[in-house]
DNA sequence: TTAATATACGGAGGCTGCCTCCGATTGGCT
DNA sequence: AGCCAATCGGAGGCAGCCTCCGTATATTAA
């Protein structure tokens, strides 16, 4: 298909570079982390960072597509488990793991879902539909409400995610998550 | 105790000025709108601004602490009411809608009730106080499980109000919190 | 090895926003 | 009218975003 050119030495080498430093930004100070210092960091200009990675969403795309195309991966996987509902809630939790290593990366994720021109859009909704099999079966086993949405069950997990990443302590997303899944009312 | 001297007459001006562009500005831009903006608006020089809000919170205090005073208020109405957990899911969603007004205001919220060192610690602590009493009377009425606290059920609706505002349409968050409520297990 | 050229680099510069500081202005009082 | 404390305004310093273009260099061909 696409002809790709090798990157000549040098370009290969600083965009690794910027890749490595964004990373550790990220994780640092979350989403927002300053282009600029990732530059610094790197030893490269700033020029040179916007040549490889033209908008903040391209440089944080290039980090999680794989994160993202994992999770789609282990949703398939957990389609052979014996316990539709504990597979759902298992995927998940995971999810909410994996959008809380940085600051500020639910906000991105929640709203990619809703805007196909989103640079972010293509694997969330690859992870969407992969989900939605595990929403599904869960439906079919009669352990989900049929009148829940996958968008509604990723909403709810984002807003548990964001809510974690409000809260003092660790484990917070997890025990949200519990109470969704479990229901306020005395049955 | 405190005594106050009257303002100047031009102080008075400006600094209601400020706070009728400040609503504006936040309305239209959310929590984050541009300060000298709205000095601009407001025909004040930035300083002014600085001199009568020292801090961007200080300025969101002073448009939020009566809408906050407020919830409590109904808090307390709503404890007359005679279904205890309808009363209390009234609350929350009327505190859900509350906090939408302006984008990115459940962060602030959300972090004041953990930070006794905010600004807006005082006016959230007194409504959080208030719902409690809610709370307690949906347990001892035996429609609200025992082992959920006060903080997971405004942590629920921040994240539910979260949600909300990162849907496209309107009525997010009122269904999020219904499902939330209801549970998503079937029983 | 050298020369030619496409490719990539770097950072200056223009812009916006945050916040502080202090000389200029003015309201209120005598 | 005249004084002075209260108040104003915005210049100035800093940081971050992003673009543009003169300079440097990796690669390829001779």
């Amino acid at each position: 298909m696409t002809e790709v050119k090798p990157m000549r030495a040098d370009a290969r080498r600083n965009y690794e570079r910027l890749l490595e430093e964004a990373q550790r930004a990220f994780a640092e100070h979350g989403v927002e982390a300053s282009l600029e210092d990732i530059a610094r960091r790197a030893g490269v200009g700033i020029g040179t960072l916007y040549r490889h990675f033209p908008t903040r969403d391209a440089l944080l795309e290039t980090l999680l597509r794989a994160r993202f195309d994992a999770r789609a991966e282990r949703a398939r996987e957990l389609l052979t488990d014996p316990e539709p509902l504990t597979a759902l809630q298992t995927w998940l939790a995971e999810l909410g793991d994996a959008t809380g290593t940085f600051r500020g990366l639910v906000e991105l994720t929640a709203d990619a879902l809703n805007d196909e021109s989103s640079r972010l859009y293509a694997s969330c909704h690859a992870m969407r539909e992969a989900g939605s099999h595990l929403v599904e079966r869960a439906k079919r086993a009669g352990e989900l409400r049929r009148d829940v949405t996958t968008d509604e069950l990723l909403l709810l997990l984002h807003a548990a995610s964001w809510a974690g990443g409000h809260l003092p302590g660790p484990g917070g997303m997890q025990r949200l998550l519990a109470l969704v899944f479990e229901g306020l009312r005395v049955s």
